[in-house]
DNA sequence: TAAGGTGGGATTGCATGCAAACGGACCGAC
DNA sequence: GTCGGTCCGTTTGCATGCAATCCCACCTTA
């Protein structure tokens, strides 16, 4: 990204920012930052710079950084997005075919949550963390297997949002959790068989799915929260 | 992306990495880029630091920057995520149906590239830069239609590849635009009948096709370029 | 001769100072 | 009372200086 301390403040903004603890459009000022993380001005614009590259921020010239206004239309766009490419990365491993050592991770991610879902119980923070790891082993192996580099940068945009991102995700409700892992499972048995194109559908339905759950756990009206798309 | 003077650096650093004015693997060193800009090092940092995360030059700590090797796989990939990206926009963008506004600025764009296609002979630059301009009128508002945040600078970053951007684009065979154009004419017709799917295959077939005929263009044997992927 | 260590030049990383631009408050005029 | 203008505090933008790191060549030693 930059240089190691503005890296450093980078990841740290960026998780402020993810975690909501600046309201959308406030404007960020380099001092307070600097003196919130103990370093001067230069790192810290540093750090801005790269999160308005990333989507994060908005600048005007001589004025600044605000944090931006993310809406329940951002959320459905950037899962949008992240179905579409999740579905190609799917395909292009399904036609490249997988290493022994993904197929070995990948079957390892499936039965690792298969263990820890065997209970009806609501989720302990072990399992929870347990859930969350093995989950980004099975989507980032398959990103892995594809082949593009654009697919991993892209995908990563797309998911830090605020209010939707990974520590945050789930409600952790084991029936929809079982419901991923059987997804998962679909998934890998295409790639393994060379159907890419069942495999592209079938993704891009998993990574869909799974933002409509999100975005109805987010409405205070679950209705039929994803249903509006 | 950052500030006035870093901004113009940010660019201008941009348009000659994309115009091949460095080797792959070659490191810049800032100094060097700020007496050339005539700057000083502190908006250059910057630069670099856009850039990279652009994707165009990679960076190491203390070690600084180099400018990142592409080779024809890169491009593929990046014609994989335009095609299936713009394809998105083009079915968005029928879902959503056209403003009166969007729809005349593609007309305009299809039939002022028609006439300048009436001939069969050579173009010349007027007619290259109008092609070039109305050729990027038509994607854009399609774009632009498709009402999702994430769109445009995904493209964008897919988009600027050393030795495949605008600036440099096609070979201008007349029959080849030609065939682009009717693709045009296709989606355009789709978009208009709310036929959504059709035009995001329609569009993600114009884009792979295009990507093609780049590649071929590109390699020293033109035979088969574009079938092996 | 080859391997390892060491010193110096060069380059990056960060802090700070100064100039320019912005924004808001106060004041005056109509 | 409202609109327009001017001044001043605040913030950003850029340049520069100094410390830390790295790379490479040279030297020493086995």
């Amino acid at each position: 990204m930059t240089q190691p301390i503005a890296q450093a403040l980078s990841a740290r903004l960026r998780d402020m920012i993810l975690a909501g603890e600046f309201r959308g459009g406030q404007h960020l000022r380099e001092v307070q930052l600097a003196q919130m993380f103990g370093a001067s001005r230069t790192p810290v614009r540093l750090a801005l710079a790269a999160n308005e590259k990333d989507g994060l921020l908005a600048y005007s010239p001589n004025r600044g950084y605000v944090v931006r206004p993310f809406d329940p239309g951002d959320i459905a766009g950037a899962f949008e997005m992240r179905a579409l490419i999740e579905g190609l990365a799917a395909r292009k491993a399904a036609e490249r075919g997988l290493s022994d050592e993904a197929l070995r991770r990948i079957a390892e991610a499936i039965d690792t949550v298969a263990r820890v879902l065997a209970t009806d119980e609501a989720l302990d923070d072990g399992a929870r963390e347990a859930w969350r790891t093995h989950n980004a082993v099975f989507h980032r192996t398959i990103i892995e297997s594809a082949d593009n580099r654009f697919i991993a940068p892209t995908l990563q945009t797309v998911q830090r949002i605020p209010s939707v991102y990974p520590p945050v995700l789930a409600s952790y409700d084991p029936a929809l959790l079982r419901k991923y892992n059987d997804h998962h499972r679909g998934i890998r048995d295409c790639i393994v068989a060379r159907q890419g194109v069942r495999a592209e559908f079938l993704m891009r339905e998993h990574v869909t799915v799974a933002g409509e759950d999100i975005r109805a756990s987010l409405h205070p009206a679950p209705e039929l929260a994803g249903a509006a798309e």
